[in-house]
DNA sequence: CATGAATGAGATTTCATTCAT
DNA sequence: GATGAATGAAATCTCATTCAT
């Protein structure tokens, strides 16, 4: 249901009902991010996103239906960006340059994935983190061509544990990591990405 | 841990207080990766353990001691098995078989494990990810003696992000990535040591 | 109802806002016997009726003028039948013919009676069911006719508690009964019959 | 649960908590039986009960929990007087004063059955009324003595809709209709007798 | 005539915590 | 050491109602 909403006010006058919406999901989504899901409170979203508590429950089911939405929107997002690099990829430069502008679109949606994460470490359902990372990490190759079952595992094993997680977990820590060990967040930027070339990139099983 | 803090008090007049003591932290560090801390309930962790909701209260101070209790624990542990590894180093075999044990001695802590990385991702001052990322991975050099501030911070940075992080992430994510990615944790476990090897290890700055 | 409201538009410019009303005064009384006056919320009803929640209000002041309609409608229902009824009255055959005819007719209107049921039993000022056993059961008599204090409480207890009560009881409850005694409906408005025409028929103080 | 708790305190020293348990109930019943069980609140309930409303939530597991005790507990009574009724039975007097006896028993029962009633009306599975009905009507003669299905059936019609109901009925409308007719308490009482002598009594298929 | 959006008040329920015993 | 009972505060969610369009 968000999603058709969003759909349909890409191309008409986008109504005020929208507006709220959005401005819940964003409050969320950094309270989330900073508690948890269950340290935030829905008063507390609706104190600073300035309506009324109800007005929460006319456009959410509930409070789960918040961090469904918010996962939804994310997983669109995320794939909407990965089809529009893969339109760009032979032209562009070194790989290098693409990670750090994968960083830097990461970044935007740093709250989000601490979300992911934190949710993913419970025991549920959501695989929302496995989606995002066969997303993000498998634009590279067409992972279903491979045939081979164990090339596959390997390959997969090699995408998550060393790309995909080192990748996010960057991201959603740098502040912290630079503030602990006393480091400017652009050094750290660079320092990651000879890391992560020296160890991730440069041993990529295919090619 | 259960059993360690029983040991200590091999030589102290053993009270039976102890032992509900461990049976709580013990629900309590299952709940808590579980449902994460917000999300279990001082209720839930008293029906588990079989006691009385007012008993936690006379063994900890509140919520927040149960935790920070897990916490000062599996740091003790990890400081002690750290020790015990440094002792036997030049002793023993192949640095896989090595990361092999490593793996499995966080194995046995992956419940707290999780904890602790839900709780790193929010906004709070804990550091209980970092002190054990620095505990568990400069075990192989002080990193204190590396004077050059870039080199230490190269360091810290491969040891945190494409070591540290990759390793307890395969051990609290093992079991979920293999039911998503419809894989043995055997064969998970010994894919994941090569490609660990290949990215980390052979890249490591320092020898 | 519905029906009786548009008869009575026949000769009044019937408004489209009529038949809007009419089906949220039909969803009402559905929900209300289902669920109770308090257990149905205007939301469920405005999402039955298919109507927009401030529709409800363009017809009705507030929740309360719903069941008030309701109660409304139903007393000039019953008025009429009854002014009907006195027509026919010589002409027509047996008592328990009558009788029937009048639960068959009940029938119809069992879902606001068993509402009516349920509000007259609580502390209110409400006296829809007095006003209905007085219609439905002094037809055979003006009770105001009877002169004699003594007599005209014995004739009203009669009526209300042996006569009106089991009647509208039957209609409220057969189905129920019938479901818990597992008995068919036919047979059991047969026996009612029966033990209605010994019981309260046959024993009228005033022929 | 609840009644485990009030068989075991009859020969036990009665712990504080049955004592606030039992005044919940009875607050509860008397509001439900003033405004239904959905217009009373848990909030007023502990207000006049004068404890704290999560004391509630402490004996009860939800609201619901509350009628369905109610419910559990009226039936043990009423089926423990009928015990009693059945013992005394040969030796008593008249039918009609057994009759009044159990009329000013059901008057000690009159808020609780009021609730029965209303409960029983909408759409739900609650058979509280009907085993009332069989367990209050059937100790005349044990009904699975009836072996005939038409004699059993019109037996229990006649029991439920022109004797059992009318005796509820006159036990809780017995204020409203007074107040309505205008007639004293303890003329109706007689009348009720005198009519219910009449119409039920004398018409018994069996005997 | 009807609706989408919003809301204040209040509903039910849960929380971590305390205390007398 | 441990517990049953109780609680203030806050959580999530629902309610009847309003209003601009």
């Amino acid at each position: 249901m968000s999603t058709e909403r969003l759909v349909k006010c890409d191309f008409m006058p986008r109504k005020d009902g929208d507006v709220t919406r959005n401005r819940i999901l964003q409050i969320a989504e950094k309270l989330f991010s900073e508690k948890g899901y269950d340290g935030a409170g829905v008063n507390e979203i609706a104190l600073l996103a300035g309506v009324n508590k109800a007005t929460i429950y006319y456009h959410f089911k509930d409070k789960q239906d918040i961090i469904v939405s918010l996962f939804h929107n994310i997983m669109e997002e995320v794939d909407a960006h990965q089809q529009l690099q893969a339109d760009k990829q032979k032209a562009e430069g070194s790989i290098r340059s693409k990670i750090k502008n994968e960083i830097l679109f990461l970044e935007t949606k740093k709250k989000i994935l601490a979300v992911i994460l934190m949710e993913s470490l419970k025991d549920n359902k959501d695989d929302t983190l496995f989606f995002c990372a066969k997303t993000i990490m498998y634009q590279e190759i067409g992972n279903s061509e491979i045939k081979d079952k164990k090339v596959r595992e390997a390959f997969s094993m090699h995408e998550f544990f060393t790309g995909f997680l080192p990748l996010i977990s960057f991201v959603v820590y740098r502040e912290k990591w630079c503030r602990y060990f006393n480091c400017s967040e652009t050094t750290a930027l660079n320092v990651f990405l000879d890391v992560f070339e020296k160890t991730h990139l440069n041993t990529h099983i295919i090619k």
